[in-house]
DNA sequence: CACTATTATATCGTGCACGATTTTATTTCA
DNA sequence: TGAAATAAAATCGTGCACGATATAATAGTG
């Protein structure tokens, strides 16, 4: 048998397991602070600025807006953002951070510190975990 | 701001990232044969060895039952495996492949260098990438 | 031998994730 | 200026992904 088609020579499905991984780790954390995973990445983007367009978050996390859209929109039900054409040009909707959107940033402060304990990863393996990462990355897309 | 609530900050974000950028290299290449990602994964998993039961594809694809039973489902309606109740153990299903879940192995053959063409990943870095991410994950379970 | 515990699978509900299409607004340029 | 092109969001359909719960069969135990 072709030894390409084992799953054991397969480099692509411990980053797809992993990336489950660590999503499953993050969630008991996150459940504390009622949000999912994807919805903590938007909550960093707009935390870093705001007012931000839809495919401006989009664009940052590699979201394409069949995705976003109705994320969005959870979190908007949820009164963690706020949604609103802008004036300048209607097509664009501006997405901005409720007083309870902004307040959950103090709460998350202790998000990244649990969920480096709960993976039991050491600073060195991250860094280059990371690292190499993007480097993979920029040269897929 | 705190620092570590900065998406430039996070590691997971980079591997959760690629993970999609990598479904998202082999949806085109999987088309062209008409399975998922994920039913691929099923596949390797069956090519290797078969018959299996429902649990043994689960636990190495590090899926649970919610997720591989419909998945199966799918690919047993697609005409790829078929699923028979264990005389011995009435409550395992036995997953087995099909004729034409036995050819597409040679069909498939080409997607894994494909793939690596996609992407533009030199093997050294795909070496590297796979032993570290199996390193962490292996901690992190 | 019943009664409880365990095991294997299925089911249900929610939330991504993405391609394809649609809707509406703005821009371009003949 | 008005038709065609482009752009921003939304919508629709399909397929994961997972926790919680349910169902049914087998195993263990007093």
């Amino acid at each position: 048998m072709d030894d390409e088609l084992k799953l054991k020579s397969q480099v692509c499905f411990p980053v797809y397991a992993l990336s489950r991984e660590i999503v499953n780790v993050y969630r008991p954390i996150l459940d504390e602070i009622d949000i999912t995973y994807p919805q903590y990445l938007v909550m960093m983007v707009l935390w870093e600025n705001e007012p931000q367009q839809v495919n401006e978050i989009g664009d940052k996390l590699n979201l394409d807006n069949g995705t976003i859209t109705p994320l969005l929109k959870r979190m908007a039900a949820k009164g963690l953002i706020s949604r609103k054409r802008s004036s300048n040009d209607e097509r664009v909707v501006e997405i901005s951070l409720t007083e309870q959107g902004k307040l959950l940033q103090t709460k998350a402060a202790v998000v990244p510190q649990k969920v480096v304990e709960a993976m039991g990863i050491t600073p060195e393996d991250l860094k280059q975990l990371k690292e190499l990462v993007i480097k993979i990355l920029n040269r897929a897309k």
